[in-house]
DNA sequence: ATTCTTACA
DNA sequence: TGTAAGTA
């Protein structure tokens, strides 16, 4: 649960090897939600590295940003998930609720996954870079 | 020294 | 995407 948004833009450029252009634009594009300090600086987690580092692949393999946007959706999904889960009480705690019983879904994320999916439209042609 | 936003090459 | 300008 170690999710803490404390990374900065210069790690974050030499970890994903992006330029700091292309982490912003991802960003608006809402494609990872990293925090934001007093200064308004950025401050990115682990998730948001992997997340990046999904996206410069998935980029690279062709795809557009509407297309990763069915791939890696809402912050909430999966690896950002834990985040919310880790604020006890304060936050929804769907740990208890009787779905179990009605749901053969072993976790939250395969759930979210599953749902996250049920969304996904149309897709669209390619762009270069 | 770094990052941020806006805007133009 | 890169880069320049003016800030914070």
């Amino acid at each position: 649960m170690n999710q803490e948004k404390n990374i900065t833009m210069k790690e974050t450029k030499k970890r994903t090897g992006l330029s700091s252009r292309q982490i912003r634009y991802y960003d608006q594009q809402e494609l990872i939600f990293p925090a934001r300090s007093k200064g308004n600086q950025r401050l990115f987690s682990e998730n948001d590295i992997q997340r990046l580092l999904k996206i410069k692949k998935l980029l690279a393999a062709g795809d557009s940003i509407e297309i990763i946007h069915s791939k890696l959706q809402s912050p909430t999904t999966a690896a950002d998930f834990d985040i919310e889960a880790d604020y006890e009480g304060q936050i929804n705690d769907y740990s208890d609720l009787d779905l179990d019983s009605l749901y053969p879904v072993s976790n939250r994320s395969a759930l979210i996954k599953r749902l996250s999916q049920s969304s996904k439209h149309y897709s669209q042609e390619e762009e270069k870079e």
